[in-house]
DNA sequence: CGGTTGATGTCACTTGGTGTCATGATCGTA
DNA sequence: TACGATCATGACACCAAGTGACATCAACCG
């Protein structure tokens, strides 16, 4: 017999989906959470930095699927063509998890402190694919910006696919929020 | 005589800049602040809604700057040309106060609750931007594109401008880092 | 079998942030 | 002039997030 229940992270990370979901985030408190799993407050802050980071804890692997793909994409594919193809990507793996990307989505929509520990995730994912694309010989500041502008694209295309009432596959929005990118853009 | 010492609230930003800036945001507790402010914390609390905002007193205006220039642009002007002259405002306003805006950029450069909150800041003013481009007539996916495409390429100019060595103008880095984005986007 | 390791608990503490009431100067008005 | 309302601030108690230090105890290992 195991002195401790296994995935400790797991149960804390799903007893606050739950109860964010639930209560909302502002009224729930870490004790309670921790609680819920059957652990106490001091482990949570052992596996997570802090109360909003339990929310978070996939984005280092969505990161990395982006510079993967960026990184894989043809050698005569232009940075945004890279870039492209990586949000293809994403969107395929999003759309597997789609209930469970829109429960979640829905709980950051609801507060401003989880909103900002979004910007933030997406930012670094930006630097993390500018710094791919250097690694493909784009130069700065066009490898930042197209970074910048390809999570933005997919920022939008995101957000319209969580809360639409039509049901369009996200690399259908993306494609279309790009071409929209490139119409705006043109000199 | 007066009973108290008159702007409380500025005297509390002068002495939040202060600290923050020598001993850095974290070491610096909001008692402190408001002692250095001769007033008290629960004072601060009643000026500012936490430790972060009050370095960002400012970003209301600089909605309104940005708001208002979109809104002034020829009818006849693009959404992103509405936009970048409202960029071109903006820099203009920033030149005025180099300086600051630089110490102030560095103090949240070290932090990252302070660069979450930055980030935020920095999407209610896309927001902004985005409202007064429908105002203009402009549709969605569009409008809110371009508003974002425009404050990425704020957001870059602005930190080459800041810790850049050769003194280029904010205007000039704008521009140049529009051109860019334009070139990176040309199907 | 005894020592070590590693996940967890316990406890005390600091700090951010808030609710509530007290204080006392200022201002309008009779 | 006097008096009551208003308003900025202080005082105080409190909760929750987050951290450091140390204890516990099953599992593993030589």
């Amino acid at each position: 017999m195991a002195r401790w229940q296994p995935d400790a992270r797991g149960r804390l990370q799903q007893a606050a989906l739950t109860l964010y979901g639930e209560r909302g985030y502002e009224n729930t408190t870490v004790a309670e959470i921790a609680e819920h799993a059957g652990l106490t407050k001091r482990t949570f802050f052992r596996y997570f930095a802090d109360k909003r980071e339990v929310l978070f804890f996939g984005s280092q692997a969505l990161e990395e699927l982006f510079v993967t793909e960026v990184g894989a994409a043809p050698e005569s594919a232009t940075p945004l063509d890279a870039v492209a193809a990586a949000l293809d990507a994403a969107a395929a793996m999003f759309e597997q998890r789609r209930e469970s990307a829109a429960r979640r989505q829905q709980i950051i929509a609801a507060n401003r402190e989880l909103q900002e520990r979004e910007l933030i995730k997406l930012a670094s994912l930006a630097g993390a694919v500018a710094q791919a694309l250097r690694l493909r010989g784009a130069e700065d500041p066009a490898a930042i910006l197209t970074a910048e502008a390809g999570i933005t694209v997919f920022r939008v295309a995101f957000e319209r696919w969580v809360d639409q009432a039509n049901r369009q596959p996200l690399q259908r929005l993306i494609r279309e929020s790009l071409d929209e990118l490139r119409a705006v853009t043109a000199a």
